[in-house]
DNA sequence: GTCATTTATCATGC
DNA sequence: GCATGATAAATGAC
């Protein structure tokens, strides 16, 4: 379902890097923001579960699995925090005045 | 009971609703008459939530989408625009 | 790290 | 068929 644009090889080979020799392009493209597969988020919510706060190996290890970079993992991460701090707030608002409770 | 409360707060999170008339006006009013900086303070969030009778998360979503669809298209919100500003302007000398 | 945001995408209303 | 609200990647301020 996936067709991640990054494929075998490089494992970085995204669209911008800051350290490029001779071209320093003020213009850096930001990335376009490609939705992950099924099987990417499955993964991630698994570790998430266990715990909300990853470690750098098993950073690693995921975003290998997953042919994603370490940056796109940690900040999947911190996304899925605020997400569920989001989650939190709507549920209380939601049941707060609620006549049922 | 529980349950029930809970299916209903997922679906109505995920099911869209237009908001009403009003709540649009006074969303676009604010727009429209800030539209040099359109980033509403967090107490100003608050108080266009109480009279919109919405959340400060939908009225941080309202202006994130206004914002990015006015920039892309500014002249389909001419018309929109020009109203807004004769509302403003009227309230202004009164 | 959090967090407001930008942007594209998704889902629905009409 | 697009308009519109909500959500998902990605960036940047701090």
């Amino acid at each position: 379902e996936n067709t991640n644009p990054s494929s075998s090889g490089s494992a970085h080979s995204a669209a911008k890097e800051p350290t490029k020799g001779a071209a320093p392009n003020a213009p850096r493209t930001r990335k376009k923001r490609c939705p992950y597969s099924k099987f990417q988020i499955r993964e991630l919510e698994r570790e998430f579960f266990f715990n909300v706060y990853i470690n750098k190996e098993k950073r690693l290890q995921l975003s290998r699995m997953l042919n994603l970079t370490d940056r796109q993992v940690k900040i999947w991460f911190q996304n899925r925090r605020m997400k569920e701090k989001k989650l939190s707030r709507d549920r209380l608002q939601y049941f707060s005045g609620n006549p049922l409770l | 009971a529980v349950m029930i409360l809970r299916s209903r707060f997922l679906d109505a999170r995920r099911k869209r609703r237009n908001f009403n008339k009003q709540a649009t006006e006074i969303l676009n009013e604010y727009f429209y008459s800030h539209l040099s900086n359109p980033y509403p303070s967090e107490e100003a969030k608050e108080e266009l939530a109480k009279k919109c009778g919405i959340t400060v998360s939908q009225v941080s979503n309202w202006f994130g989408n206004k914002r990015i669809r006015y920039k892309k298209n500014i002249g389909k919100f001419q018309e929109e625009a020009n109203i807004y500003a004769a509302k403003t302007a009227v309230t202004a000398t009164n």
